[in-house]
DNA sequence: GCTGACAGTCGAAGCGCTTCGACTGCCTGG
DNA sequence: CCAGGCAGTCGAAGCGCTTCGACTGTCAGC
């Protein structure tokens, strides 16, 4: 059978107890019995029984985090925190139970009150997400990845992008462009209500005025048609037009062609800037000046702020990443013309 | 506090055992006295805790999943697996434990050891996999996701990349191509040593001999450059080439506007099929003709599997999941010239 | 009419761990 | 020289559940 805490103490010589507190550290023990111990749990190859333990400490070190089936995000973005959590998760001693979306506010319930989860990192947090009410009920630590509309009481990490649109219109103003257009998130993506697109709108539209930059923002589908249809749209409208702000990962790739077959070279006739993992942005030729999206951060970060809370310490309020912007080929000056 | 047994079965009137049994359908209970029990759970929310379960039971109901940190898979469709396994495990009862890749073979031990997970499923399974001796040794209901050179007394999924490759020669040669390339998966895949790549070039080599089709193969990594390196060689050598057979994501984009620069128009010139996920298929317009990677059923198998095997039943074998041709606007019968 | 068999229920014994209280020395401060 | 502390250890009491054995009735079979 498998190795028992019992097993260890005798092979030790101690008793059941003092190997439970060489292991948990909260009470003194002397160095040669530790050290006795600590050997008999290497020579058995010792692990506690998880169940044992959540049990009889009410904790299971565990963290769940809840993945939505469909979202918003990126795929690979989502995947990156999902990794990033359960690589920062284990390297703080605890195991990530794994919940899908589509278990909803249930999940939520079962798995705080069967006791599997300390803590809960929910991802792609929608502006009025049903499940906040929920975990203001349980009252369980929580970490939310994304921004809800009402923060209030809970802990939340995501990317500024408020500041990211910002940093986007100054890094274009810097480059003398005065007329720039912005291209949002595809419409699914405001009819979830996820914050995210309007926030980047705000910050970008308020600096680009406080600029002197003129802006025309379009929501814009993913893929080569949808892409087509708008950006025909907008140079027609705006035949100054001299950069593009892009925050749709499937925008970018569309849009580089049709300036190609528009004869508008990047970054000589037209910069382009966007908000994207950066796989997206090193793809293309020239490579993309971007605005990254930190998903190892944001998981890691998660973990953080949850063993804060596991820890007894206040984390409420929203950790805001600040925005980073990476220069790339695919903005320059404006062409004086 | 939390809801207990005990506080169940003072509500129903009845014993703490008789409640167990009510739940588990593990002995014969009245109708009445089922029924009361069942009022009261409800009632009163009641949630068996799980550490407590397991610790009696033996059984944490509780799958562990190994997801690559890195890998050769695209990462949408291992995104996909994942979730479909998560979907399933919670169908059949029970929970999911996200272990990274980089936990490695003692990930595997200690959530065996510790009783975390009563079974494992391993993602991204490489031919010579180090966790398989290990998996052998701690002797645990255990799913493969992918294909080792060695499968004796293991149950593995996957899909079954040597008929698929037969599936797009028999496609291309009945529809009068005479010469097709294949462009196989990027050079990192051979190194890690995967097995997919080589299984699909065997059964799509095969039968193209059979069906008197002559064949290229090249290796091919992503990108656009890199593509085009490729691409040009085979047309240069290759002037009667009339089909590709695609089994890259990252080549299907490029490859298309490479034969769009080359004049080459699909399907009327040159036919394309990919081995690839949906996702990558239709995007392109024309849309491509191609085999899916079936991540929501190898997800769903794994867990079903894994399931069969907790239940005792013996499942060792490969199951090999059929390709199923989905033909779209990408190939077309050969130009007679 | 007696014997099994079986439905239906209960009590109690753990599962392997944590943690509280208690105990023994030994040391320090007054 | 004694009270009080603290280091260091042990025993025992649970944590909330499952499961085994035992018990009481009923009913079918002979």
């Amino acid at each position: 059978m498998v190795v028992t805490l019992a097993d260890v103490a005798a092979r030790a010589g101690v008793s059941a107890s003092t190997v439970s507190y060489v292991i948990s550290r909260k009470r003194p023990i002397s160095p040669e019995t530790r050290e006795r111990v600590l050997r008999a749990v290497a020579e058995l190859g010792y692990h506690p029984n998880a169940g044992a333990r959540a049990l009889a400490s009410q904790r299971s070190n565990t963290i769940a985090l809840m993945v939505p089936l469909r979202s918003d995000m990126y795929v690979p973005v989502l995947m990156e925190i999902a990794m990033s959590v359960a690589t920062a998760a284990r390297a703080a001693g605890q195991d990530v139970l794994l919940l899908t979306g589509d278990e909803g506010i249930q999940g939520l319930r079962r798995v705080v009150a069967s006791g599997l989860a300390d803590a809960v990192i929910l991802m792609d947090v929608e502006l009025d997400d049903e499940r906040i009410p929920v975990l203001r009920e349980l009252a369980i630590p929580a970490v939310l990845i994304g921004l809800p509309a009402e923060t209030e009481g809970l802990t939340c990490v995501d990317l500024d992008f408020t500041a990211a649109g910002s940093v986007c219109a100054d890094h274009l103003a810097d480059l003398g462009h005065r007329y720039v257009a912005l291209l949002g998130a595809d419409r699914t993506v405001y009819r979830r209500r996820t914050g995210f697109a309007a926030r980047t709108l705000d910050g970008f539209t308020r600096r680009a005025l406080e600029r002197g930059v003129r802006t025309v923002h379009r929501s814009c589908d993913g893929g080569f048609s949808a892409t087509a249809a708008t950006v025909d749209e907008v140079l027609e409208a705006w035949p100054s037009l001299s950069a593009f702000v892009v925050q749709n990962e499937a925008v970018v790739g569309p849009l580089l062609h049709l300036l190609a077959q528009h004869r508008r070279a990047v970054p000589e006739d037209v910069s382009v800037v966007a908000i994207c993992p950066d796989q997206i942005a090193v793809q293309p030729q020239p490579r993309i000046t971007s605005v990254p999206i930190p998903a190892e951060e944001m998981g890691r970060r998660a973990v953080r702020l949850a063993m804060a809370q596991l820890a007894g310490k206040p984390t409420s309020g929203s950790t805001l990443i600040r925005p980073k912007l990476v220069v790339r080929g695919s903005s320059a000056a404006r062409a004086r013309s």
